[in-house]
DNA sequence: CATAATGTCTGACTTAAGTCAGGTAAATCT
DNA sequence: AGATTTACCTGACTTAAGTCAGACATTATG
């Protein structure tokens, strides 16, 4: 057998349908049919509205009908019609269906430390899992406004403080750097804009706004596993307009030649390089664009 | 959502049975069903005793034999009864069989290509898949004694170069090195192993014998995605196992301070370290191991 | 040699999954 | 307002998948 990238692909592609495919065995593990489960699950993953379920699981309207009805008549689910259209329809989860659901993440957790646990390196192999999902999931990646303040956000900030800590050969210290102020990244003073695949944040943004005409760019991160696809492009594409939106005329923002990559994108889209505007000890590259 | 291992575990199995779900596709694009498809193409893939195919595909023995019996009918797949034990089965592809099995493999093929094709940095996510493969499959690796001109050694050779000259300074050139003749290396004066996983090499050692009691370690190598599992020690094993029953009583080895990881497992599993015994211009540490 | 165990096969089931053709009510278009 | 489209539901199907009990031949065991 020739070792070429399809011999490979295929032999990953059993290996994980031999476990993976396991992990359907976490969605039987609580006495309900497979098409139950998943659709229970989706619903718990937050879609309530039927049509997306529908397509999201790839079923017939009639199967999805059904499904529903027996979830229904469990009590773990609860449908209504949508407010805006009398048309549409609409699933939650009742207090019994969250339990429920809980109790499949539970299972699903247990079966994913199995795993992560039989293999010594567990974090090369959490990257490596992370980077196929984002290879397979890219186009599924969306751009939210987010409270700075909240998990997502902070779990973003923390990669973003780890990585340049790694980057400076002077370590990173955030109290030494000018931390900005959530609010300045707050409707409607600034904003903060984060890309999640699956509900899983793998960048970030933050427009730190002044009052005036004039802001910032501030925390510019993207996920290691997620590089090299133009997910920071968007993101800066996403906070200008953010930015005209809050009637901003001028950004700016400060980065060090120890993150080429980022120096290399300014320059590529449209940004012009201007003369140091503060003291933070870290920065030593400084940007400027008129929107 | 708190972004622990768990979840991103979860974003990758999603992500997967998604995409790899749809690798069933390619099982369902010739007009029969899975179950079908799936026995066949394990067959195809080697297995042939009816035993080990069902508890690999893990079906009821009921429905191994009827799915047996289908395939039987289509003129695809021949039975018999196993020479050593009549009550055992054997299947095996007929020519047209085969023909089918390689359709299948071409139309997952196309499923691989248009996948990697998805994504610009090609070859990190095949390591990640292999890094992912073998993680989950460990267990399943086998050691084979293989032909050192075979198309598997001859892959794996061509990767322990290829490492060689990324790890020296002065690089790799397999010509200035004493390039051991391969009939060294098959019995009764030596031998090759392999580690295999689902059929793909993840590791090499040849034993290159002179004739008489000693020998030559030669060719240690590990696939990158598959480092640190102890694979390199069940080669050693192997090989020292193979030299015993070739008769030899002292093996030895040069390597390189430039492959610290291999020096040190030489050290650590009963190696002494000795003079220089060549002229190589590569290696600069040197052991031997009395069998 | 009798008995137990093993590996496969067959027939009679059950359940899950999926398909298709209407049918109803709400929304949208002209 | 009437026709058309959309979103969902229902009933009547088909097919795949899986289970269970028992039959049968072969091999292993005491």
């Amino acid at each position: 057998m020739p070792i070429d990238a399809n011999a490979r692909f295929r032999r990953f592609s059993r290996a994980v349908t031999r476990e993976v495919g396991a992990l359907d065995t976490s969605f039987l593990g609580r006495g309900r049919p497979l098409g139950a489960a998943r659709v229970l699950n989706a619903i718990g993953r937050g879609r309530s509205d039927v049509a997306h379920l529908r397509d999201d699981l790839g079923l017939d309207s009639g199967l999805m009908s059904r499904l529903l009805r027996g979830l229904e008549e469990e009590g773990l689910v609860r449908t209504y019609t949508h407010p805006d259209d009398g048309r549409r329809r609409l699933a939650t989860l009742t207090e019994e269906g969250e339990r429920e659901f809980r109790a499949y993440e539970e299972l699903s957790d247990a079966q994913a430390t199995t795993i992560l646990a039989r293999y010594p390196h567990r974090e090369a192999l959490l990257a490596a899992m992370d980077l196929i999902a984002v290879a397979l999931g890219r186009d599924r990646l969306s751009l939210q406004e987010v409270d700075p303040r909240g998990e997502t956000a902070r779990h973003c900030l923390g990669q973003y403080y780890a990585e340049l800590a790694q980057r400076f050969e002077m370590g990173f210290d955030v109290a030494r750097s000018r931390d900005p102020d959530a609010r300045d990244m707050i409707r409607p003073r600034g904003a903060f804009i984060v890309a999640l695949l699956d509900g899983l944040p793998l960048g970030c943004v933050g427009v730190k706004g002044t009052g005036g005409g004039l802001a910032e760019i501030k925390r510019l991160w993207v996920a290691p596993s997620a590089r090299g696809l133009g997910i920071s492009r968007q993101l800066m594409t996403a906070a200008e307009k953010a930015a005209r939106d809050l009637s901003i005329r001028v950004l700016r923002l400060d980065t060090s030649s120890a993150l080429p990559e980022a120096v290399q994108l300014y320059r590529k889209t449209g940004w012009t390089e201007i003369e140091r505007f503060n003291d933070d000890p870290y920065p030593d590259v400084f940007f400027e664009k008129q929107l």
